[in-house]
DNA sequence: GTCTTGACTAAGC
DNA sequence: GGCTTAGCCAAGA
């Protein structure tokens, strides 16, 4: 197999800064797969053991947690996010702690991982 | 080869 | 704010 896309979703994830969080759509973008979300879903889920990747830090559109609120990973993704100064509020994140597709965000990350 | 499923998104009501 | 519908695409059965 060649899961090429999802090593380039790892990537991207992986260039998430703490106390930031973003939408899968928008991890899709930066792994260059436009409007593959799903496909974001897929490989966080596949994730291998020992990965120390910052999934919590994806979030949906609506900056809700993929998760229904009270289920474990629920509770592990905004125990991780508080940690690092993004507080749940209800069960989103504040608006200032999300998304990275802005002119000062897209020139700290860059148009394009290396 | 076809159908179902999914850690999704956008648009409409 | 929420729910429904349609679109999307890869993996697994």
């Amino acid at each position: 197999m060649n899961p090429d896309y999802r090593d380039a979703i790892y990537q991207a994830v992986r260039r998430i800064p703490a106390g930031r969080t973003c939408a899968y759509g928008d991890v899709a973008k930066m792994a260059g797969l436009p409007g593959r979300a799903r496909l974001v879903g897929r490989a966080l889920k596949e994730l291998p053991a020992g990965h120390t990747l910052p999934w919590y830090r994806v979030l949906r559109a609506d900056r809700t947690p993929a998760f229904p609120p009270g289920s474990d990973e629920f509770e592990r993704q905004k125990k991780l996010l508080q940690a690092e100064g993004v507080e749940l509020i209800g069960t989103r994140v504040p608006k200032a702690c999300f998304g990275f597709i802005a002119d000062e965000d897209f020139a700290l990350w860059g148009p394009k991982p290396d």
